[in-house]
This record gives C-alpha cells, structure tokens and sequence, in this order.
DNA sequence: TCCCTGCGGGAAAGGGCTTTCTCTGCGGTA
DNA sequence: TACCGCAGAGAAAGCCCTTTCCCGCAGGGA
C-alpha cells in the first residue's frame, strides 16, 4: 500500500505539506504544490490508512450501535432512522448484531469502545438478569467516565439517555380492542420471558383484560423465540392446549406471521374463528393475507431520536423519550365467535387503517 | 481513556510486558507480574485502541462488504452466510450498504480499502454503465495489486473471484411454468434496466417464451424499483395497459408482493385469474396468502462461498462459481383460465414444495 | 571457578498519519 | 536601510500499540 511519505516524495514535497493538500487543510499550499500532490495521490491511488488517522487525529467520529439483529425487520426499521442522522452529520455508523446473547453484548461493547466510537448506541430489549445488567452498566458507565455518549433504545435498565417505545401502552391497546371486540379467550403467543420487552408488552395487556374483568392466567401464555417459527410453534402449543381460543395477541408481528401460518395450517379462519393482533406494525403487516391488525412502534422515530440524543449537545441530566404505540386496525382482529362472545359487538367503525396500494 | 502505558505504570512494569500480558503472547511472563498487570487491566477498564492496535501490527483481518441494503430480505440472507463463515474464522465484517448508488459503491471501496480490510466482497447487481464499470474495476485492480482479496456476488463485470446466482437459467425457469400452465399474456415486473440483475432474469425468461413459441414484447414489460412499492405501481401500470394479462412474473418477491397488493386491491384473484411468480424465495415469500411461487436462489450459500472463496487460499485464476436457481411451486401460478388458456394443462402434481408448519 | 545457556524483562524502533513549531524569504513600513 | 510581519514550507513530536533486539541474571556443565 502506498503511504503519504511514498505521496510526498513522489510529489516531491514534505509530507506535512502533501497530508495539508489530502485533508484540504486551513493551512494555505500553494497550487503548484497542490496540484503535484493530487496528481502523485492519482497515480499512486493512494488512500489514507484509516487507523493511522484515527490514532493521529483525537476527535473520534463514528458511531456503535448494537442491535440483535439488524436483519431483523424491527431493527431494520430503527437502524434506518439511526443511519438518517449519522449520514447527515457525517457519521460513520459500526453495526453490531449481538442476536440477543449478553455476552456478545458485553464483548461488543469493548469492541467499539476499542474502536474509539464517539457514541454507543444499544436497541433492543433488556435482560431480567441483575448480573449482567450490573456488568453491562459497569461497562457503559466506564465508557461515559472518559467522554463516550451512551443512548439506549427500549431497555430501561441503564441510567443514560434512553428511547422508550410504549410497550406497556401498546399492550393495553392490544388488550382492550379484544375485549371490546367481545373476546375473552386470549391467548398469547410471547417471546422469550427473559426479555423486558415481552414482560412490559404483557404487563399492559394484562391491566388491560383486567380493567375489563378478564384475566390473563399464565396457561394462556407461551414463550418462544421472537421469530416466525417461534409464534408458530406457540400458536400450535396454545391451541392444542385450549382449543377454544377466540384470539390471539402475538407480541411481536414476526410470531403474529407465524401465527397466521398455523392457523391457515389447521384451517382455522382469521378473523372468524381466531382474531390475532400483532405488534410492531413492521412493513410486512399490511401485505400478508388478511392484513394483519397490530401495533404500531414509531421505529424509524426511534432510531432518530436516539441518534439526536447521543450526537447533541450533552447534558448531565440523562434524557427518557418515550415514544407513543398506536393500534393499527386492519384484517385480521373481528368480534368474537358468537357462541362465544360475551358482550355486544362495538358500534361499527372503519375497520382499515390503511388502503392496498 | 487509559491507555497502555497506564496499566503498565500501575502495574510497576514496562509497557512490553503488559502488552504481553494482554495479548496472551508467547513469550513468558511470571506469575506475579501476569497478576499485576491483568489487576490494573481491571482497575483502570483498559480497553486497548484497536487503531493503534492495527497500525502496530502487520495483519490485516476484517473483511469488507458492499451491499445494496441489508435490511432488504436478499441481503440479509447473503449477509447471514458471509457472517456464519466469517465468524467461524474469527473475521470481523464491515458492512456497508451503497442503496444503489454506484459512486457510493466507488467511495465505499476506499473507505474500506482505507480500513485496511483483509478482503472485499461486493454482492448485488452491477450495472450496465461503462464509464463506472471501469472505473471500479481500477479500484478493484488497485486494491488487489497491494494484497487485497476482492469476490463479487451476483455481478458478472469484475474479474476477480465470483458468485453468480443462475439468474438467467431463473428466468427460464418462471417462463417454462407459466407456459406449461398455459400461459400467453405474459407481463414482467421489472426491477431498473440499469441492473445487470434485471437483464439476466429478463433474457432467460424471454428465451423461455420463445422456445415455446409465445414473446415478450416491450410493452409487457415494467421498469421499476426493486421493491414492494415498485412491485406494486408497476403492476398497476401493466395492467392499466392490458387487462387481459393472465400472469406476471415479478423480478424479485419483494415486487411479487407488491403486484399481490395490487391485484387484491383490484379484486384479482390469484391464480384464479391472474397468476404471479416471484424470483429469490426470500423467507416471507411461503407466508402470504396464497403462498408465493417463485424461483429460489441459495442465497444463504452464496455468501458461505463467497466468503470462503474470499478468505482461502488465493490462486492466480479467478474462479467463478455458478449457483443453480430452482423453481418452488406454492399457490400463485395456475392454469390460465379457461377462455384465454391456449394449451391443455399439464398432468397433475404435486403443486406446494413445502408444507405449512 | 568460569563460561555458556536460556529465561524473564525492558528499551526502543517502528507503523502511518496530523499538527505544532520552526525556519526561510519576501514585501512593506518607518 | 533596517526591521517587522507574514505566507508558505518543512522538521519533528506525538497518537498508542507491537515486536524485535538487547541485557542481566541464575543455573548447569566443565
């Protein structure tokens, strides 16, 4: 690889003089220094050695972000919005998916922070896990002690700024639209116990079905993993205990698919026999078949807003956003099955959030 | 932050033995030095700066990837292979995502080239532009000619190793089914004719028709983006100009389900009266309803080998692998209806390659 | 007792860049 | 004419590590 010395002798200059002319420095060169420079930089194709820039210049620019698995619709979605900012502030952006292992969490955190990143950004769920809540905040807070900016998005656990989406909120939305609708067999397709997010998600659903008289017995619950195959297999282990079920409030919209595949599976009708809610309200929803009814998370919001934080102005008092879920009412949630329903059906109302395009 | 010189001054020892320290090296250390140091190491959160890190030391080890968007289905499944290989290898990856924009590929590379990466991937489409074809092929060359290991994926245009998906041999494929099914009023749903992807798929489904002695003619054709919303206007535009087409082949699924969108807004049934096929078999393709026909790339695979290519041995020939593409019948296409179908139809089978789970 | 060997440790030389500091030479002012 | 100031270029000091080279010392063999 050629280097600025290997620019500068050929340019026939000093190499301070050929690194001015490369970072177009306030320091004045004149043109026909200038122009040798560029021309030794086209011929040789030269290009700065990143590292040795970053060692040389103190400033630190990029930026971490840890996510579970960018892949994954819902990080998909927050990391656009985290990408919109960093690109217009010139950001460089290092993605890191920790496919929700701690650890890897943990030996991320010291990658980027190795890295130099200006800020670090971790979305995604929380742990119920006290250990390493304790570790991973030791590690953030040893980070912010020498000048790092920390933001999370949705897990509380951590004292810096923080985005919070609704998640309590959004399932007590979930909840009281099937209450309304008549049901009281719910049942509920979650994703691992160990994650905040599917504790917060049902914590609201829960006040919800109370508020109404309903409860939520823990025979009406299955964890799985976050995913498609995860709510399907969830779907099929709740039914087969209960078959009675009239709904199903999935906690996140890639189980609510899997979801729909075991009902099609078994011939059930959604939403005739079956009514299933979703959560996310990520792109997809609205294109399977019947649309699926959801929860709407301000995802690129999100992303936004945890980038604004961690790349404003800094103050001591760490900042808490919480951002608003809204029901989105497409295909899939109806009233009750009548031999089962036990109020009657809510006054008509427009039933689609959104058209086919 | 701490640096080096920090632990080894609190540790009482040179700066050589805690790097030794740290970095597990080979050379002996008593034990009670190895305390001292590994006990300032914790003490003071030392964290080593991995520029100096990679400037200090000779090897280069992550692996550079350039693709059009990693949220988008097709990438992230490629990016899934390269990741399983690279991980296994103990490679760290640096994903960029160019969004289809050809200098953003340019600037990319040195920016990579920059980061002093191991290795260079590029997967997604290559354009029909000479004059950017060119110019990064110097890049590519440039890089190459100082150590560099570059492979493309799905881009015939550069020399170095290659992963070709069968996209024309993909395109026979769709055209074969729909023929056989009976078709003749053939619409395409294609992705930007600048993309060599949408050309390939394009020829091979063009020969396909011709061998049985239907064609395509322009004007069953649109161009559009290479997603959902894309999918979606242009096959509303195709319709608008030919109400009587009995099938579309879309050029990738995320435009398959656009077309669906559009079809179900239209009160099309599929296939009853229009049929669709798909091209890549993304996960979610098998989710809506009815299930998406379409021809399967492995793409999984073709970063596995891309990756492996990348980082194995390299030999003086350019090698260039081609993967075969395979048709995956699920519920979209059928028979023509009756008043337009112009062959019988062919002998049953079975018509869904895999069963709902 | 002396020398050689080898182990454990440190000094110091990079690695490629940025940036401050210094130096030279010129034009302008008193 | 003497002096000051400044523009433009280079020298050199870091930035933080790794790694080679070298040194001192202890133990073993002659």
């Amino acid at each position: 690889m050629a280097t600025l010395s290997d620019v500068a002798r050929r340019a026939g200059v000093s190499p301070a003089t050929a690194s001015r002319v490369i970072n177009s420095s306030s320091k004045p060169v004149t043109d026909e220094l200038r122009e040798r420079v560029l021309a030794a930089v086209a011929e040789l194709q030269y290009v700065p050695n990143a590292h040795a820039q970053l060692l040389a210049r103190s400033h630190r620019s990029a930026v971490g972000v840890i996510v579970h698995d960018v892949s994954d619709p819902y990080f998909a979605e927050i990391t656009r919005g985290l990408q919109r900012v960093a690109t217009d502030r010139g950001r460089l952006l290092m993605i890191c998916n920790s496919y929700r292992d701690p650890d890897r969490e943990l030996e991320y955190v010291e990658l980027l922070r190795g890295h130099q990143v200006a800020a670090l950004i971790l979305a995604g769920s929380g742990y119920h896990d006290d250990a390493f809540t304790r570790q991973l905040n030791e590690k953030l807070a040893a980070y912010e002690a020498t000048g790092g900016r920390v933001a999370v998005i949705g897990r509380h656990e951590h004292s810096g700024d923080a985005v919070m989406p609704d998640n309590r909120a959004g399932g007590h939305l979930a909840g009281r639209e099937l209450c309304e609708l008549g049901h009281r067999a719910i049942g509920v397709v979650a994703g691992p116990r160990i994650l905040t997010t599917t504790t917060d998600r049902l914590a609201g659903l829960r006040q919800a079905l109370t508020e109404q008289g309903r409860e939520l017995p823990e025979r009406r619950i299955r964890y799985a993993e976050f995913d498609r195959d995860g709510g399907a297999e969830a779907t099929a282990r709740l039914l087969d205990a209960d078959p009675g079920l009239t709904a199903i409030v999935a906690l996140n919209d890639s189980m609510a698919i899997g979801a729909l595949a075991t009902l099609r599976a078994r011939s059930l009708a959604v939403p005739r026999q079956v009514s299933v809610v979703g959560f996310d309200d990520m792109p997809i929803a609205r294109d399977v078949t019947p649309a699926l009814t959801t929860v709407r998370l301000p995802l690129v919001d999100m992303g936004v807003r945890a980038m604004s934080l961690v790349l404003g102005t800094g103050t001591s008092v760490p900042r808490f956003e919480v951002l608003p879920a809204e029901l989105i009412r497409r295909d899939t949630a109806g009233p009750a099955p009548a031999q089962r329903r036990e109020t009657a059906a809510p006054a008509p109302r427009a039933r689609r959030a959104d058209a086919a395009s």
